[in-house]
DNA sequence: TCAAAAGTGTTCGGACTACACCCATGA
DNA sequence: TCATGGGTGTAGTCCGAACACTTTTGA
């Protein structure tokens, strides 16, 4: 097996940030830790990579593990090698990053690990690097979201524009005008208007929308400005 | 030592993708690779990180190795973890790329490993999956590029406009309009004018420029759009 | 004097910003 | 009827794109 000699090994983690919307707020996804140390502290969920398990699918079975979901939007963000980053023996950790609607999965999620849901201004302190991670992670997240139209992975599929609205608010902690907000994603040709309204939030009503799939791929990877001045939230 | 017990541990490796500028042309650097398998082949610069060393460092070591260079710029594109890339044993490599600048380096290059400086549309195979990490690192790189000053890392301490034009060209591999490009950097405010020319690439002679330090390490993080278009370079 | 590269200015159109009022409805 | 949230339009400005000629100087 270790055909490469005189070479030390180490224990390769997978931690998952997992980023939800419950069409009205962003939040985090955090689980009080089974292991100790910080046995019961807050946590990302995490596990260790397996032999003969890529880091993609065990990132995947990890997100399965905690919350059902398959075929979820998951992205790596990087490793984190710091070699004290955990306390009891050296762990390289390798990120990623998911995005999941709340309301779509919420009764699929596995309470051995009493997971819980966070604004992310309430989060708790978390163990190790974890808060790093996060905050790495929602750097990253509002860096693509700026550009492209990720976050529609976190919405259900009929969503609402003020619930779009709602959903940049979050990740960005701003406030956008709404009229240059509905000009800018409607601009895109992304989404398509359905008749019926959403009664639940207002007395009006606002009009569905569901996502172009096919035009959604082809432009994914266009450079929108969803966000104007994303200087100011970026840094 | 083994703290967490029943787990595997893996080989953990760096590869660094290295891109130089001379002035002329975006290169990359390889080397032979010293070890079977595929001894001999052209493979990124690697090695295995070392107990008590975290990944950058252990990123910065093998740099160092290769090129003698200290201090220099360099990220963390992330990890490939598929369990086959490595056919001796299970290896997961974490990617770093540099940026630096070959005429200000060439010297300091060991030649224990054979390193060679290729352009990127002369690049030959490389082994295992470097050639999808070098992709993966040129991407990343453009993407980066379009928005930040990133290149600026690449360039000697005085350089002209047409020479980092050239850069520009060579990343993204297209011409760009001279006039638009020179409004573009200078509008920045990164750039000081100096008095001398460099005569050595035209009859006429290129103003010198210098990197205002202050301002880039403020602005390095605003969205600068150097890149007209951007969709039509990335993907 | 001529070839080769450097340097510079203008016009046009589209995009972004700021801003305020009317609409539909349920209570 | 009124309070609540949804939906829309415009004017001004700025930025990006396209485009061509003059300058310098060494050979």
């Amino acid at each position: 097996m270790n055909k490469y000699p005189n070479q030390t090994r180490f224990l390769i983690a997978i931690d998952c940030i997992i980023f939800g919307f419950d069409g009205e707020n962003l939040k985090l996804l955090l689980i009080h830790r089974a292991l100790v140390p910080e046995k019961n502290k807050w946590s990302l969920m995490g596990g260790f990579v397996q032999p003969d398990e890529s880091t993609d699918a065990a990132a995947g079975r990890i997100l399965k593990q905690l919350t059902g979901l398959e075929g979820v939007y998951m992205d790596q963000l990087r490793a984190f090698g710091n070699p004290s980053r955990d306390p009891i023996e050296r762990v390289v950790s390798i990120v990623y990053s998911a995005l999941i609607d709340i309301r779509k999965y919420k009764e699929q999620l596995s309470d051995e690990y009493q997971p819980e849901w966070f604004l992310l201004k309430d989060m708790p302190q978390l163990i190790f690097d974890h808060e790093e991670m996060v905050r790495a992670a929602l750097k990253d997240l509002r860096y693509k979201a700026a550009l492209h139209p990720v976050l529609f992975e976190l919405l259900p599929e009929k969503f609402t524009l003020p619930q779009l609205q709602a959903l940049y608010t979050g990740v960005y902690d701003a406030e956008f005008d709404k009229r240059n907000f509905s000009r800018k994603v409607l601009s895109t040709g992304l989404l398509i208007k359905q008749k019926e309204k959403d009664k639940e939030n207002s007395k009006k009503g606002a009009f569905y929308y569901v996502i172009d799939k096919s035009k959604y791929k082809d432009k994914f990877h266009s450079f929108l400005n969803f966000v104007p001045n994303p200087d100011n939230f970026l840094f």
